[in-house]
DNA sequence: GTCCCTGCAAACGTTTTGCACACAG
DNA sequence: CTGTGTGCAAAACGTTTGCAGGGAC
């Protein structure tokens, strides 16, 4: 498949922002639209979502019984291909990110794994410490108690 | 079976201070104390170590054949329970980190994986993102190209 | 009609576990 | 001697893939 470039829609924060739909980007690119692939789509869409294959597929198939594991990951992959989806590993499993738009990073509570996103400053690296590397990207993951798993504690 | 020349462990060496060898820590804290395990701690000694479990199996046994994948896992997670590993996950495999005395990051190649502890200063998280959560830590890894693979690209 | 997306099931790589035996303390 | 660490093999996961059939364009 070959890589259209990335749309920059809204650089920044989106603030509740609701951007351009997924299901719409990924028409007007030409993606090939099967009800499978709808409903994954839609099911990726809002804010703070953070979902694995598995729960993917459990949403999904609640509103369409005739979608398999396979197509979700097959979809999930393409999708992330594409641009349209971020790929993170959170405790050895995937989770898939439809906020690609807004640079951001993760908030993990270790108790519940409710993950939400969060805009620090990015750290820098001093120059005595990149070893020799051409720097690309930088990952930020805070862990901590959620308010609902602290209560409960 | 060929016999492979001995992996030297622990042979990164900076300007720091020696800290009390894995090994010994160990066996002051009343650790059951096996060939297997000790060739396992051996393994795991020194900086930038970041092996997963194979590696450590491939390595542990060139040493000591008689060591099984299944105690390498058990002894890995066993020293992480204690605290005297940190484990993370890169590309879906989980990674193991002896040095826990000394807080730090890491910097990844994208390329070849190769993977080096970093001390960037922490990134703060403002208190109107922290939705309520308790922080207990900040995880950071620098992705990029290594030397190695930038001059062979 | 042509592709390519789909479901199914099997394969895959990693990690865990059940069990009888061996050995450190 | 006792408790627990061990090897082996099988199972448990999450993920990918091969294949025949079906649906979007």
């Amino acid at each position: 498949m070959e890589s259209t470039p990335l749309v920059a829609v809204g650089c920044g924060r989106t603030g509740g922002l609701t951007l351009t739909p997924l299901i719409d980007r990924l028409r007007d690119r030409g993606w090939r639209l099967t009800a499978q692939r709808r409903v994954i789509a839609e099911t990726m869409t809002g804010e703070h979502v953070h979902l694995a294959a598995d729960e993917v597929f459990e949403r999904a198939r609640t509103v369409l019984p005739e979608v398999s594991l396979a197509t979700v990951y097959n979809t999930l992959n393409e999708l992330v291909s594409l641009g349209e989806l971020r790929e993170f590993t959170h405790e050895g499993r995937k989770r898939y990110d439809p906020n690609v738009a807004d640079r951001h990073h993760h908030l993990v509570c270790v108790a519940c794994g409710r993950t939400l996103d969060v805009h620090p400053d990015d750290p820098g690296l001093p120059a005595d410490q990149r070893h020799g590397f051409e720097l690309l990207d930088v990952e930020v993951t805070f862990r901590g108690r959620c308010p609902d798993c602290t209560a409960a504690a």
